[in-house]
DNA sequence: ATTGTATATTCCTTGTAAGGCATATAACAA
DNA sequence: TTGTTATATGCCTTACAAGGAATATACAAT
C-alpha cells in the first residue's frame, strides 16, 4: 500500500524533522543542514528516500537543490494536520521551528549565503 | 519521540489492518484470525507489539483475550481520521471491513463460537 | 485425567533502514 | 586551471522488525 509507504517513511526522526520544516517552506539542503545541525550526507540521503516515497519533490537552482512537499503527499489532509500537531507537541520539532525562524530572519536582512552560520562559528 | 513510535508501529500492513478493525469494535484474537485470515501467531505477535507501543489495550475473558484501541492512541484525532480515510481508500482495508460485517452478522444470529468459520470449512 | 480450544512465547532467518565514511559530480569563483 | 561550495552516491556495519515453526501455557469441557 502506498499509504503505508508514506507512514513508514515519515516515522523516522530525521525524516519527520525534514517534513516538518518543509511544511513551512521549500528549503535547500544547506539550509536544512544549518537548521537541523545534521550532516549533509544524512540530509541528502533522507531527502532522497522521502523523494522515492513521493513525499517531496525537488528543483535545482544553480548549485542548490530545493526540496518541497509533493502535492500528492499534501492531499493527505489529516496526516498533514497530525504532523502540524506534532510540531507543537514534540520538543525537537518545536526547537527546529525556532531555528527555522532565526534562519529566516537572517535571510531577510542580508544577501543570503548558504554557509552563513558556519562562517560566524569560525 | 512517542509519536514516532505510533507512526512506525502502524506503518505495517498487518498492524494497520488490526488497528483498522479495532476502530469498529474490540475484538478477540480468534475473531481477528477469522476476519483477516492470518495465522494466530502473527496476530498475537502483532497485537503484542501494538500493545508495547500503547496503541492497544487488552482484557481477558475466560480463555479469550480481547483487544481494543487505547485512549492514549485515540487522542490523536487527526491520525485516527487519517486511518478512517485509508479504510475507504485501500482495497485491503475495505475488504477486511466487509469480512468484519459478515462476521458480526453471524455473531448476532447465533450463539457465538470462536471457530465457527473453520467448522463450516470442514 | 484427558482432550480441545485460545493465546502467548521462544528461536531462527531474512529483509531492510539508518547512519558513518569516503568519494564523486556539478556549478561557480578566482 | 585550481579551488571551493553544494549535493549526491557507493560501500559497509549495525540494528531491528517481521514472519515461519515449534512449543508452552491457560482454561474449558467431558
Amino acid at each position: 500500500m502506498k499509504s503505508i509507504q508514506f507512514l513508514k517513511t515519515i516515522s523516522n526522526e530525521t525524516k519527520l524533522r525534514l517534513v516538518s520544516l518543509l511544511l513551512e517552506n521549500e528549503l535547500c539542503v544547506c539550509e536544512l543542514e544549518e537548521i537541523l545541525l545534521l550532516k549533509q550526507v544524512n540530509i541528502s540521503k533522507n531527502l532522497n528516500s522521502l523523494k522515492e516515497a513521493s513525499i517531496v519533490g525537488s528543483r535545482k537552482e544553480k548549485q542548490r537543490a530545493f526540496y518541497f512537499l509533493s502535492e500528492e503527499f499534501m492531499k493527505n489532509n489529516f496526516l498533514v494536520e497530525h504532523i502540524r500537531e506534532l510540531k507543537l507537541k514534540e520538543e525537537t520539532l518545536r526547537k527546529d521551528y525556532e531555528q527555522f525562524l532565526k534562519h529566516e530572519a537572517v535571510k531577510d536582512q542580508s544577501v543570503y549565503v548558504c554557509n552563513i552560520f558556519r562562517k560566524e562559528a569560525n
